[in-house]
DNA sequence: CGGCTGGTTGAGGCATCTCAAACGCAGTGG
DNA sequence: CCACTGCGTTTGAGATGCCTCAACCAGCCG
């Protein structure tokens, strides 16, 4: 982790898939760890329950969901491999949401206060816990950003944008990705109606920012996932070619 | 800073303002920290500077604010005494979002590596720390979950029982409450535009969930925290009560 | 086959945005 | 003292983006 020249932004990609690994091996060789085999829908944790433990996911892609006392329902935030679940319960000792699995995957557990200790022994881990806690943080406020200032069929694309950068620096491909949520669930996510990300989609899918695979809806490939973001630019300012 | 008699609602409020107190005698204990007095309009720091401190609120309030590569900008957090500054850093060594004081304050200041030498030392600053980026995660999902999920007037209405919740757990009188952000930063914080905003509050204070004080527009009362609440849950099923 | 779940598309309605006018207040300078 | 200006706020009227409701289609499974 030592850096012989600091660069400006030159991506910061390749280094996470690099990173990832370091801190799942790290995990292994320091930490007791209990792992558990998921299928789609199982529940990581759950809103209440006592916070006793961590989770850094193995494989697989997860969701969390919010619960408000009302009865509101919201997905707050997408996992993949090498995301932690469970920064939200340290608060309190109860987690303050759902974790639950999108895909059959692995995730490792670890008792907090083992991850305490070991942390203490292994400076380096700690650094690893901090960093995925302040990316949390800082994917949080994207999404609040994207959610405030994109249109409807902006999010989408950026959306979409966010998952392929989120395989790229993972080490997969990107240009052929599989949504493993509904219409609706995407839409919660984004705070649109499922029919609006429906017509979205097929917006994007005109403008050849994006394909449907002959397999079905699900499936989609993405040409060039530049195109993506200069699709968000575009709905950002529609006149400004034509003005100045 | 001890209540002799403990307040309306006898929920996790007073713990907070011990707790908050607690960290910051532990910092001043454990820590070496640099005080600073900030005016309103100052930057605690910026996006892409080094992130090589942290802060803690002593006194006052302050925005962070992200700015996105295309010139989009947001309001993305709201920050009291008690609250740390500057976690948004830790995964890149660099800032993400600038944080501005709205108000005259304090910030302690504390050297990141410091931080975590006396951590080693202090488990319970280390807890402590831990909560509070743990919260920080929490707030945000709510307010991700309050901009997905809620119509405009109920924005505003959660956004002052946010508000006055905040100055309830810190102590601080909750019936009167001066906003220190104009129409257009609430708007920009709330995902709506400035007349939205207005408008919102002009219909709560019509339905006497607020009132306005006779000084001006900018300082209100809130003479029940529980009806911004109940305004909120109402605006969610407005049919529900004549239908069922 | 028939039911079910998820997806697409259209038509109309509503919440919010956009544009515009007017007001109050504070600061400034004649 | 009174324009005069600038900023923040309020309110109205019209435009529009997204939601609601509804119909239909495709794949899947019993």
């Amino acid at each position: 982790m030592h850096n012989t020249t600091t660069p400006p932004i030159p991506t910061a990609a390749p280094c996470l898939s690099e990173r990832i690994g370091h801190t799942l091996a790290l995990l292994e060789e320091r930490v007791p760890i209990t792992r558990r085999l998921v299928r789609c829908g199982d529940t990581v944790y759950q809103a209440g329950e006592r916070m006793e433990s961590l989770h850094v996911i193995h494989s697989g892609f997860f969701k969390t969901v919010n619960l408000s006392a009302d009865g509101r329902e919201q997905v707050v935030g997408l996992h993949f491999k090498g995301d932690w679940l469970g920064f939200d319960g340290i608060a309190e000792g109860q987690f303050a949401c759902d974790a639950i699995a999108m895909d059959t995957g692995e995730v490792w557990t670890i008792r907090y206060d083992a991850l305490l200790a070991a942390c203490a022994r292994t400076p380096a881990l700690l650094a690893s816990m901090h960093a995925a806690m302040s990316r949390e943080i800082g994917r949080d406020r994207e999404s609040m950003l994207a959610l405030c200032t994109l249109p409807a069929d902006a999010r989408v694309a950026d959306f979409l944008r966010n998952w392929a950068v989120s395989m790229e620096q993972r080490g997969l491909r990107t240009d052929q990705i599989t949504l493993r949520m509904t219409r609706a669930e995407i839409g919660n996510y984004l705070g649109m109606k499922l029919e609006t990300v429906s017509r979205a989609l097929s917006r994007l899918e005109r403008d050849k920012v994006i394909g449907f695979s002959e397999k079905g809806r699900r499936d989609l490939h993405i040409p060039d996932v530049r195109a993506l973001g200069a699709f968000v630019a575009r709905s950002l300012a529609p006149a400004a070619l034509t003005l100045q």
